[in-house]
DNA sequence: ATAGAGACCTGTGTGC
DNA sequence: TGCACACAGGTCTCTA
């Protein structure tokens, strides 16, 4: 489920619930996420106190006050849940045995969608009781999510970050560095953005999403948007301001909720409602003037939505 | 070195 | 209603 968009989300979410606190227990009950859970998981992270929570590609990054850091990946269907700590005088009628509700104590999201199915708590793996007495709950029912553990120090050097390619947000990512990867690569425009050692962060929504921005065909060898000599030609500008802008939007929306995609207080995010192409395939294309219809086709065993008449 | 297919796992929607 | 099948936000591994 979440790239670069619905995992910032995320991170926004549960950072001033985790960042200082200390982490009173650790509940793993389904160790075999998509690596096994790290060997003594509980006892390396209760007692510790999380520094703080940050984001690298699709990466969570927990930095501990030992030294340690937990690496936590959502995969395609993981997603966090907080739940605060009943509020005095507050009720607790429910079972909060599982965890998994969101109750909405902060009563300054008025707009928001409240999320109100509670998730499969089959699917809560790992909880984190905090010092405030919140709860951290992981929900995944693929499975291909995970945390590792590993040391601040060799961090960089790590086999998961290791190879990470650009951060697309802020300024690094321009039409020049976009020249620079794509340079001489007869692979096509979608596979080179799904690529994460050149770009990080990007996900098969985003990717299809940034292509219509830009007006680029997803088959397109991505090296043709640089000149002979490296430089990037229009197309390459036009795509550095389509990811930046695309990305941009979609964190101010909250993410994209497909299916049972939630920010960790329980939201849904909306930025759904503003795909251009993704899974709307025999719509219209949205850009005016352009009678195309979108398409659908296979790339490296993944759906690209496109507009076959203004994407070139 | 690089690109595509398959694998991992569960849930949901569709069509018969 | 039941069943089979396709497909889903990611990425690692194997094969050409």
């Amino acid at each position: 489920m979440p790239e670069l968009p619905e995992v910032e989300t995320v991170r926004r979410g549960l950072a001033p619930v985790m960042e200082g606190a200390e982490v009173t227990g650790l509940d793993c009950r389904r160790p075999d996420l998509r690596f096994p859970l790290p060997e003594r998981f509980a006892e390396r992270v209760t007692g510790r106190r999380i520094v703080s929570l940050a984001r690298r590609a699709k990466y969570l990054l927990a930095d501990l006050d030992d030294g340690a850091v937990l690496i936590m990946h959502l995969g395609m269907s993981g997603s966090f849940r907080i739940a605060l700590p009943a509020a005095p005088g507050a009720d607790t009628t429910g079972a909060d045995t599982t965890g998994a509700d969101t109750t909405g104590a902060d009563g300054e999201t008025p707009g928001a969608f409240q999320y109100e199915r509670s998730k499969n708590a089959a699917h809560d793996h790992v909880v984190f009781t905090l010092s405030n007495g919140a709860t951290v709950t992981y929900n995944d029912p693929r499975r291909f999510g995970f945390m590792v553990m590993t040391e601040r120090a060799g961090l960089a050097d790590h086999p998961m970050m290791r190879g990470i390619g650009l951060e697309p947000l802020g300024n690094a990512l321009t039409g020049a560095a976009i020249a620079a990867l794509f340079q001489d690569r007869r692979t096509s425009l979608k596979a080179a953005l799904m690529d994460q050692r050149l770009i990080a962060g990007l996900g098969n929504i985003y990717v299809c999403e940034a292509l219509w921005r830009a007006r680029l065909s997803p088959m397109r060898a991505a090296g043709t948007i640089v000149t002979k000599t490296g430089r990037p030609r229009a197309e390459a500008e036009r795509l550095a301001d389509a990811i930046r802008d695309v990305l941009g939007e979609a964190i101010e929306a909250g993410g994209s909720s497909l299916r049972d995609y939630v920010n960790a207080d329980g939201e849904l995010g909306y930025f759904q409602h503003r795909f251009a192409v993704y899974d709307r395939e025999g719509e219209p294309c949205l850009r005016l003037e352009c009678a195309g219809v979108i398409e659908r086709a296979v790339q490296s065993n993944r759906s690209t939505f496109f507009c076959p008449v203004c994407q070139r």
